[in-house]
DNA sequence: GTATTTGCAAATGATTTGCAGTGCT
DNA sequence: AGCACTGCAAATCATTTGCAAATAC
């Protein structure tokens, strides 16, 4: 993705740790911000955590980043783009992008809550396949249980 | 609804503080901590932020209540209740319960993503019918402009 | 009677701010 | 050159913790 172009969109000064932040977050598509700012400090050591701070809130306001929050976990940030969901491990903590058209649902809540509906923000919560099998397997074999607290917290 | 029940299944004492808590959330519908806080000292005045974070944490962990995340505002907390989400307006911040089916959705997404889904937390963000009709008037009228910074941050 | 819960105060953790200096454009 | 951005330290705000006293059951 091109952030020169996007910043430079936003009247944003394009500094090497905004590039830094924005190049992170794209690596890792969903990220909190000490994870974010573990990363940044390998390659950029100089830079302040206030900096991060302060450009997660500007590039979030400027539509460039979005906030992803989930219950009982902390709030990560991602590159934005409109139109997917999240899915969410329980048991791993894996977290992914769902790209689905959800307009027949959006169509559905706008006529049962008469509001006028654009955006969505939403994360379902399950199992992954890779979990999924692992735990059919122990049930199977009755090696051991899978327990809840594996899941991961950030 | 029957909060000292909830409480003793989940082997809870059932203290006036406690229950003043769950009898404010459910008055309110989706509150925040402080405004939690606000309306619990006006029947309740000698009960701490302390004990109103304690509780709350407990009764999240117990699954009494849960929270409600959305982009760009502060946690607020409901009575838990499964199957449904929510709508917000972006101009006066109402938010709404939104009971509705979304079963369909859900096995789309199952279909998707691979992952086995259960829970779904979500948001829709749009107008409201009261803002909705208030803008449509605006610009047939040519009166005033609706403006975005009028939605409530909180 | 006993374990839980409460309130207080202090500790911790997270985020924001002020400001002088630096670096984009 | 001029304004936006950065880094540092301090300030602020949010949440958690330890502990003694109170209270639910």
């Amino acid at each position: 993705m091109d952030f020169e172009q996007r910043l430079k969109a936003k009247k944003l000064k394009v500094t090497p740790q905004r590039m830094a932040i924005l190049k992170e977050i794209e690596a890792y598509g969903h990220i909190c911000i000490e994870e974010l700012y573990e990363k940044i400090r390998i390659r950029h050591p100089s830079t302040s955590l206030a900096t991060v701070y302060k450009n997660i809130a500007i590039l979030c306001d400027s539509g460039v980043l979005s906030e992803v929050k989930i219950p009982g976990h902390k709030q990560r940030y991602e590159i934005n783009q409109s139109g997917h969901i999240h899915v969410m491990c329980e048991k791993c903590g894996a977290l992914e992008d769902l790209h689905i058209d959800f307009s027949d649902f959006k169509h559905n809540c706008i006529n049962a809550s008469g509001y006028d509906l654009s955006g969505l923000s939403a994360v379902f919560s399950g199992v992954c396949p890779k979990c999924g099998s692992a735990s059919k397997k122990a049930i199977d074999s009755l090696d051991r249980n899978i327990t809840e607290s594996e899941a991961m917290i950030c």
